[in-house]
Parts: C-alpha cells; sequence; structure tokens
DNA sequence: ACTAGTATGTTCATGATTGAACTAAATGGA
DNA sequence: TCCATTTAGTTCAATCATGAACATACTAGT
C-alpha cells in the first residue's frame, strides 16, 4: 500500500484544488496590502459587503453568511461600529436580535474598498476568458451548495 | 456616480471571484473538521505536504512554499517536532539553515490524512467534469503566476 | 582580512478566530 | 400559567498568524 500511484498529487483533481487554494490565498495576501490604505481588513469588508446586500441582517445570520463563528461577529463588531461605519439597533419585536446596517460613512467605506477589491480581481481575472471564468463560477456554486446540504 | 450599474456584483468576474472565496471556505471548513481524528490542523498538515515533496527544505522555503510568514513557521514547527513528525537538522555548511524532514511516523499520518483529504476534495470535484475540472485549475495556476511576478 | 550588506531563524506584542459555557429572551406544550 | 427547549448574543481562554526588532551567520567587494 501506499506505492505512488496511491498518492493525490498523481490525481487531476487534486492537483487543481490545491492550485485554487493556492491562488485564493496568493490573492487574498494582494487584497490584504491593497486595503492597508483605508484601514480595513478583509474579514471587516466581508461583512459591510453583506451588510450592504441584507441591511437588517442579525449577527447570527450574518456569521452564517461568512461561514464564521458566531463569537467572531461579536468580537469584530465593536470596531465597525465605533469607527461609525455599522450601526446596530435592537430589534423592537425579538429584544435578543440586533438588527445591522450600514451608516453613510459605511456605505462610502464600502465604495472606496470595492473599488480596490474590483480592480484586483478585474486583474487576476483577465488571465482566463469570460467563458472559463464562468465555468469556474458555475463549479464554485455547485460545490457550495453540495457542502451546504450535504 | 456610485449607481447600481458600477457595482461589482453586476461584474460576472466579481461574482465569480466571491463564489470561489465562499466555496474555498466551505471546502476548509469541512476538512478542518474532518481531520479532528487525526488531531491535526490544516496548517499542520500543508506543511506535512510539503516536507514530504521536498525533504530538506529550509524554514524559509517552506514559509515562502506556503506563502505565510516566516515566524508562522517558527511557531508551528515545535508541535509537529514534539510530536516527533518532523525532523528538524542543522544544515552542515550554512550553520543558519535548518534542513526539514518528515519522520516515518509523520509520513505514516500524512498518508492517513491525505486519504480524508483526497475523499472530500474527489466529492467536492465531482461536481465538475474532469475537462472543466483542469480547466479551472489551468486558471488558477496562471493566477498565482501572474501574481508572484507582478 | 575587514567591513557592509544580506539571509536565516527567533522573540515578542498584537490582533483574529474558535468553541464552550453563559445570560437573556422567545416559544411551545401540558 | 408553568416549565422545558430553543435561539441570539456575549464572555473567556486557547490557538493561530503576523510584522517588527533582533541575533547570528554567511557573502562580496575592497
Amino acid at each position: 500500500m501506499n506505492n505512488k500511484q496511491d498518492l493525490p498529487w498523481d490525481n487531476p483533481r487534486f492537483r487543481n484544488w490545491i492550485a485554487l487554494v493556492r491562488a485564493e490565498k496568493a490573492v487574498v495576501n494582494a487584497l490584504t496590502k491593497a486595503l492597508q490604505p483605508l484601514d480595513l481588513k478583509l474579514a471587516q469588508l466581508d461583512m459591510l459587503m453583506n451588510l450592504y446586500r441584507h441591511p437588517g441582517m442579525s449577527q447570527h445570520d450574518l456569521a452564517r453568511k461568512l461561514l464564521v463563528g458566531r463569537s467572531n461577529i461579536t468580537m469584530l463588531l465593536p470596531q465597525l461600529e465605533h469607527r461609525g461605519v455599522v450601526r446596530r439597533e435592537s430589534d423592537a419585536k425579538d429584544k435578543r436580535i440586533m438588527r445591522l446596517s450600514l451608516t453613510t460613512e459605511g456605505e462610502a467605506l464600502l465604495m472606496q474598498a470595492l473599488k480596490i477589491y474590483s480592480a484586483l480581481i478585474e486583474r487576476v481575472m483577465a488571465q482566463s476568458s469570460h467563458r472559463e471564468c464562468d465555468m469556474m463560477g458555475d463549479q464554485m456554486r455547485r460545490i457550495e451548495d453540495m457542502l451546504k446540504e450535504g
């Protein structure tokens, strides 16, 4: 057992996955540096993006959207709230729930960050044709759906 | 400015990238759980994989391969060394360099972990045809090469 | 041989992330 | 109504990752 032919590196699917992980990490590293002028962490940007698209989200929903623990949200929100970019309001009907939304400053900051993010992704994705890129995106959505179910 | 048409979510390239990030995180979360029985963290597995393929690597080279900081390696190695899966030896010619390699136990542990990893990736990648998967892998390698240069 | 520059690895303080244990609030039967 | 269960959010300790400052060792030009 465990001869060379059993090794996952000989499996194209495995090698392709490794390539994905490495590319993702490389882009994340590049993006982290590109966001430094805004004094914004990638995790914070993820929050702003989700709150922009789903204002009034609860912390629990935000955590699930970001695939992250609930306590993580609790730990990171105060920074954004104190900075004045995120608003946190108790739900009137259910006092357990905190409704989250962006302030005007939050939206402005988000737009600046998105310019940086978009430019990087545009540059990165220019490596592929539109058709290739769309196929890749479809694959990724299928993967996430699959893991959500099973 | 900043009307809807400028928003990156309307750009397929951007949406596809977001899908990739989410899928990657979902798989990483699943893998982290799947590795718990071996008491092995994903970062540790990454090290073992690289040391298996490139025995005698220095810590600096390992850090660059993993796209992490040098201090990260210094902090994580003692666990693996103490567990008896990684060997750390001073280079004879250049006393600054530590040569890293797997012990027999390290290789055994790696093989167990790779079975788990492969099985998950096989399941995940079964969402795509071989051709699609290969195209995706090629895209990812182009992305990493692009960021390495520029 | 000397010195300046460079490379490797370590230490330390900081911030990010997690999971378990906890509080408070809502829900749903009996 | 009362009690058990579930849900939202927080707290806390432990772990991970980072970058700056540092010590040591090599290298190259003079």
